[in-house]
DNA sequence: CGTAGACCATACGGCAGCGTACGGAGGCGG
DNA sequence: CCGCCTCCGTACGCTGCCGTATGGTCTACG
């Protein structure tokens, strides 16, 4: 089994890094050299485990699909009662938004040809466990979907509107609470 | 009155072109080289009117700000029937996200140092007259305010979403007009 | 111990974009 | 007709970034 010393980089590495990097400074962060020199390494590693620059967007984006989306569905599906299930997901998802900067990075750049596929697959997860989870609650399907999408909808609206004014989005957790309420009030309403 | 010849060019014409190009590319597409062949002119012509290229982006947000909001606000506001004139709005609004590409280019450059405040002001502009229709149809002012955020949210999630997945959203006017009643119906219901 | 291969640093070429320097054209008043 | 002021084209330097070429170093392994 062979030991990996310090020294040495795997493609992983630079993946996380440029995650890092994207989640503070966008698509536009993901540059090579400057990766290199924050992970003091030069351009001569990173062309060692990537053809290019486009690869390592590619693969950061890949480890953002599996890591976020599935891990949050996991730990929510857990719960068993299906409308606290509800309140977990939009709870989790909402307040990750505010310190997880990734999620909004990706979001703004959902025309970029290398996140296009990714994001819809995300967004397309997403909206159909939501959907699940009406129809746990007695919706039927079609009824689920529709709601369900509506519910992704509010996620998202409220995720862009604490980017355009975080003022207006008072980040205290009872405030959060109080949104989360009033969004699953009207949207489970008969 | 000094006419101006055709072959001279103005700052507002700079300003219109970098708006144009905002909402093909983005705000990487702002490049003043590129505006300059596109215009038939040269960056000569472009640094005698501006100081530099933080300040054409500004002039195009600031003709952004005062052009769109104002604009839709006013047209909505014609309409007599109180919960039409909701109605009116978002369907406008969810319609405009389909053709006008710069609304959801704003969006998705909000935390740009120039972009955040004109967007901040924007947004609390849209959010309190959303709140004032709530208001017209009878709702106290804290509960006006907190529906007008929500249906503000739900036009945000859904041009969020119209971008990460558009097959999701069907175009249809139709299809648009459903969403649009959906919302509504959820989000006055008392 | 020695060699092959994995891994990386250095150096280079190229391109795109910003900003500056400067000269020239063209209208307009004197 | 002449000079001035406005506006613009041309040429240049600089920086940041991508990708390549090439040689060096370390490690596993025979």
């Amino acid at each position: 089994m062979p030991r990996r010393p310090v020294s040495r980089l795997t493609a992983d590495d630079w993946a996380g890094a440029a995650l890092d990097a994207m989640a503070r400074g966008g698509l536009a962060a993901v540059a090579v050299e400057r990766i290199a020199a924050q992970l003091g390494a030069t351009k001569g590693s990173f062309y060692w485990h990537f053809a290019n620059r486009d690869a390592l967007i590619a693969a950061a984006l890949k480890r953002w699909e599996t890591d976020h989306t599935e891990a949050v569905i996991r730990m929510v599906d857990a719960e068993p009662d299906p409308l606290q299930r509800l309140r977990l997901l939009l709870v989790t998802v909402i307040e990750a938004t505010e310190h997880d900067l990734l999620e909004v990075v990706v979001l703004s750049t959902a025309d970029h040809p290398l996140v296009a596929p990714v994001l819809a697959r995300v967004t397309e997860r997403r909206i159909s466990y939501t959907a699940k989870l009406f129809g746990d609650l007695g919706f039927p399907p079609a009824e689920a979907r529709e709601r369900g999408l509506l519910a992704f909808t509010a996620y998202l609206g409220h995720a862009q509107l604490a980017r355009a004014t975080p003022q207006l989005v008072q980040s205290s957790s009872t405030a959060r609470r109080r949104y989360v309420d009033r969004v699953i009030a009207l949207i489970t309403a008969r």
